[in-house]
Parts: structure tokens; sequence; C-alpha cells
DNA sequence: GTAACCGTTACGGTGCGTAAGAGTAA
DNA sequence: GTTACTCTTACGCACCGTAACGGTTA
């Protein structure tokens, strides 16, 4: 194994992800590993690894994977210095499109967690009461 | 249709669940409407549709249907007042743990919340810099 | 040669969406 | 008899978990 090169394992551990979770991305086209050993083992560089990381970090925000990859391919495209201007207006206008929906979904997260909040303290008072009902029964 | 019981659509409208999802909670046994009409239209009563809503709070904690079917038998258990010491000891351990579960949740759905809106962040910036040099290269 | 690792293939599961074709309610 | 509801059946999808069986690496 080389240092530029890490198997499918490091890379697991690394970034949280399941072995099965690496391959599925891969599978629909998310991220493909930049190399494979001679017998076949999937290879991956630092930049491979930043992807998936940051593949990650959108899970939270409920991205489909479509949209992952249309907005990894965005960022791409972004980044790439040779494009024209026409190309780099409609790829910004995804990204703006998708940082809309982040912050959207971030609000919809934000009423799960009060909804979420109130039920576990539901749950709390009513665990209490019925120990102390218990109690009184035994008494 | 009487005023105590409410056909499907009118349940849906109420709880703001799709008709297909309460059928289905039907179909895995997490809730029954307490009637069907004569040609077999679903009759749910005032009860009925507040056990709808209690699944409707759990599912933002991320319970699992035979999560929210065991939690809603354990509440059934707790409130029937026909029940001896040791079943009531028995649901009320159940309920402690989740309580404990829910609590847990909800920790990670703050989690959660904070690397969406991490995110959400670095995608602004992200569409704030590609904005920026397009106007220089337009420039 | 022997662990420890990895490959592909494929079936399973959850929580519904959605459509089809037909019956029911008022 | 018409319009709006509802019924069941069933296939489909996303996102993986989990074998099973066999090759690869160091």
């Amino acid at each position: 194994m080389s240092a530029q090169h890490k198997q499918i394992g490091d890379v697991a551990e690394r970034t949280g992800l399941s072995l099965r979770t690496i391959r599925y991305y891969e599978e629909v086209g998310l991220i493909t590993p930049s190399a494979r050993s001679h017998g076949g083992f999937r290879l991956y560089t630092e930049a491979d690894i930043e992807r998936l990381m940051l593949v990650k970090r959108m899970k939270p925000l409920g991205f489909s994977i479509d949209e992952m990859r249309d907005l990894l391919l965005v960022t791409d495209t972004l980044e790439n210095p040779t494009l024209g201007g026409p190309a780099r207006e409609a790829a910004l206008a995804r990204l703006d499109m998708y940082q809309a929906l982040a912050q959207e979904r971030c609000v919809r997260l934000r009423e799960q967690l009060v909804t979420a909040e109130e039920f576990a303290q539901r749950l709390r008072v009513k665990a209490h009461a019925a120990a102390e009902r218990l109690r009184d029964v035994e008494a």
C-alpha cells in the first residue's frame, strides 16, 4: 500500500462510512476511486477521501444521491479555471439553488428537533408519573 | 358519516399524514380503525386519531415502526388500571428505556443540526466567492 | 502459507409513493 | 346517477445491511 493510495478499509475508518456505503456511492456514480490495485482493490487518494467527507457532511441535510452527485459536479465545475463565463454562470445558479435548499432543510431539521424534544419531555413526565403511581400502589 | 367516526380522508387532513401512510400503519399493526362502514370504509374515532397524532410526533425521533408499536403497547398497558404490579413494573422499565432512547436521539438530532448548519454556511460562502469571481471575470 | 483484507453478486428490509381497476357514499 | 371518496393489490424506490463464496496482499 503506497502512501498515496489507501484501500477501502482505511478510508472507511477515516470517514466513518461503512464499506458497503462507500461501494454504494461508487455504484451510483458519486465517488469513484482514482485507481485500482493490480488485483482489483479500490485505491483512494486524499482527494477522493475529501469528496467522501463532503458527502458525509451533506447527509444530515437529507440530500438525495442525485442531488449530492449534482452538487459535487457543480463544485467541480466552479473549481475548473479553464471554464468560460456562461458555464460558470449556470453552475453558480445551481449552487445558489442548493444553498437555498440547504437553508430550508436546516429550518426543517430545527422544527423536527423542537417536536422531538417536546416528545422526549412528555415521555419523561409520563415515566415519572407511572413510577409514582407504582410506588403508591406498593405502599 | 357520523360525528363519531371519520373516514380516512378527514383523518389525513387533520393529522397531516398521507392516506398511504395511515393505511400502512394499519398494515403493520400500529393503528387499526375502530370500525368499518358497511361497504368497507375505514372509520376512525377520536381516540384513533389521537394515536395517529402520537405516532406522528414520534417520527422525528427516528423511531422504527416496531419501536413505535411497542411504545404504544407500553402506554396502553400503563393506562390499564386493572393491571397488577409485576406487569406494571415491566412496562415501566420499558418506558424508561424508550425515554432514555428518546433523549439520546435528541442529542443526535442536535448534532446533525450543527453539522447541517456548518455545511449550509460553507455553501453560502462558496456561492458568494463564486459570484465574486464571476463579477471579476466579467469586469 | 496464513492471516487479514478485499472483490462481486444478490437478496432483504424499511417506509412509504404511486398507479390501476373497481366498489361505496351521499 | 353523478361526483367524490375509498378499497385492495402490487410494483417501485432509496440506502444501505448482510451473507456467500472466492480472490489478493504483505
